[in-house]
DNA sequence: ATGTCC
């Protein structure tokens, strides 16, 4: 296989390779994973992971979660938590589309009550929500009115009649970061995002119509706290979109600052240029965290956006109020994020800058900053599988601590976007797709085929892994029976 | 992921 010799295995799913592995590293790297999923490991993972382990500041362990693959500089799956004093922050870290993430809502309605309209519904919802590359929204705005979006995130959802404040308590972080300043951001950034708020987007983005069977209900307790349990084979929608547009040029525009300031001002050399990253406290680096959080804010908004079509298309649809219908958010989650945590290093509490590529924060019962409402329970944590083979909620363990509560984000590629377009056919797969009881749409049948289920690991053995590990429960399996794809 | 190359 692809794995390297100095791999040790520390635990049935963690396997760690020691500071000795490469000249530089600063600290061991882990990677969590069962057996399987180790042999399946894409190999960049090993080169990357390791990459990360020699940046400047780095606590404790570089991570990969069981779903990692290959990425630009970090691999997807990757977590890095940096001393704020002494570190550095690195774009490449956090991935081009900053917050993309998952949101789960859910409905009072059974599958049964639903499969009559499903057609209808999916063709409504791929109608009200944009999709596909460089789509655009319906909200009219001009750049000032886009500053205070990224600026103040689900907030002015909430103050422009697109969200309830029950939405913004079931968004982590309230659905804003606190010190995103728009004077950091590009013009160029705002001419990219301006007109793309409520939309989807390509790629892997989705909004699907799930189901919870009775019998994929892994934790009766859990399931009933986030209120999967409300009618048997309730009906639940979940979806995938981030920062857009904007979100890639704000990456974009960092990094080339990064590259042009990181050798020649700060001294810093690193084994990658796509690792390319400042002082957390150098002015550059302030600066990109800033900007970092306006994207951060225009994902959740974003977000926000799409679910106030959504609820438009149910309530039109099945001639209810959204509340009638039960249209309440379970919880939304980043998993393209730095942010500021205060976590326990060797016994004493410390705030750390904790880079999130494809990784779930995943807080344990009890942590401070989750709702009231999940305090007992441990964070809901949204797991897109692929949109053939299902999805997860699972809920963040106490036992997570090592990877400073943080784990999976989906199922993870086992072949590349290309490999995938050459393997299958997307008219072919929708064909098939429909048949088995999924209604998708797409607007690209190219980026159906890259989306195929067989281009990706199993998500059952990823999300075993990650309650293997300690990192997330597995509370629920969801099925879905409708998908709109960009 | 992405006005899939300024």
């Amino acid at each position: 296989m692809n794995v390297p010799a100095a791999l040790k295995r520390i635990s049935e799913t963690i396997w760690e390779l020691p500071v000795s592995h490469k000249e530089g590293m600063l600290v061991p790297a882990r990677i969590v994973a069962s057996e399987k999923l180790i042999n399946q490991m894409d190999a960049g993972v090993f080169e990357q992971v390791s990459n990360v382990a020699t940046l400047p500041g780095i606590q404790r362990y570089a991570y990969c979660m069981p779903d990692g693959h290959w990425g630009y500089g970090f691999p997807i799956g990757g977590v890095a938590a940096m001393d704020p004093g002494s570190g550095v922050i690195s774009p490449g870290g956090i991935g081009f589309d900053i917050n993309c993430g998952m949101r789960l809502v859910l409905t009072n309605l059974t599958a049964e009550q639903v499969q009559p309209k499903l057609h209808q519904l999916i063709d409504r919802l791929f109608e009200r929500i944009p999709t596909g590359v460089g789509c655009h929204g319906f909200i009219k705005m001009k750049g000032d009115d886009f500053r205070s979006v990224v600026q103040h995130g689900s907030r002015w959802c909430l103050k422009n009649g697109f969200a309830s404040q029950e939405d913004l308590d079931m968004t982590e972080e309230g659905g804003c970061f606190p010190g995103a300043d728009a004077s950091h951001i590009s013009q160029k950034a705002v001419e990219r995002g301006y007109n793309q708020l409520g939309t989807l987007g390509s790629g892997n983005h989705y909004c699907e119509i799930q189901v919870v069977q009775p019998h994929n209900i892994m934790d009766r307790e859990l399931a009933d706290a986030f209120g999967l349990t409300t009618v048997p084979n309730q009906v639940v929608i979940m979806f995938h979109c981030g920062s857009r547009g904007f979100g890639h040029q704000v990456a974009t525009d960092y990094l080339k600052l990064f590259l042009s300031v990181m050798e020649r001002k700060y001294g810093i050399k690193i084994v990658d240029r796509e690792l390319a990253c400042a002082p957390f406290h150098s002015p550059e680096g302030q600066a990109y965290f800033s900007a970092m959080k306006c994207a951060v804010n225009m994902a959740f908004a974003n977000r926000q956006v799409i679910l106030h079509r959504i609820r438009e298309v149910f309530s039109d649809l099945f001639h209810a109020s959204p509340d009638e219908l039960g249209l309440r958010m379970v919880y939304d989650v980043a998993h393209n994020t730095a942010k500021l945590e205060r976590h326990l290093v060797n016994g004493s509490r410390k705030e750390l800058l904790v880079h999130r590529k494809g990784s779930t924060r995943a807080f344990g019962p009890g942590l401070p900053g989750l709702p009231e409402c999940y305090q007992k329970t441990g964070q809901p944590v949204i797991i897109g599988g692929s949109m053939e083979t299902g999805s997860y909620l699972l809920a963040g363990m106490s036992t997570g601590g090592d990877a400073w509560f943080t784990t999976a984000h989906g199922s993870g590629r086992t072949m590349s976007r290309h490999e995938a377009k050459k393997s299958f056919r997307g008219d072919k797969l929708q064909r098939d797709m429909e048949q088995r009881g999924i209604y998708v749409r797409t607007d690209s049948f190219g980026g159906l085929a890259e989306e195929a289920g067989a281009a990706y690991k199993n998500i059952d053995d990823v999300v075993e892994a990650t309650e293997l590990a300690g990192l997330s429960k597995r509370v629920a399996r969801l099925v879905p029976i409708g998908n709109i794809k960009g």
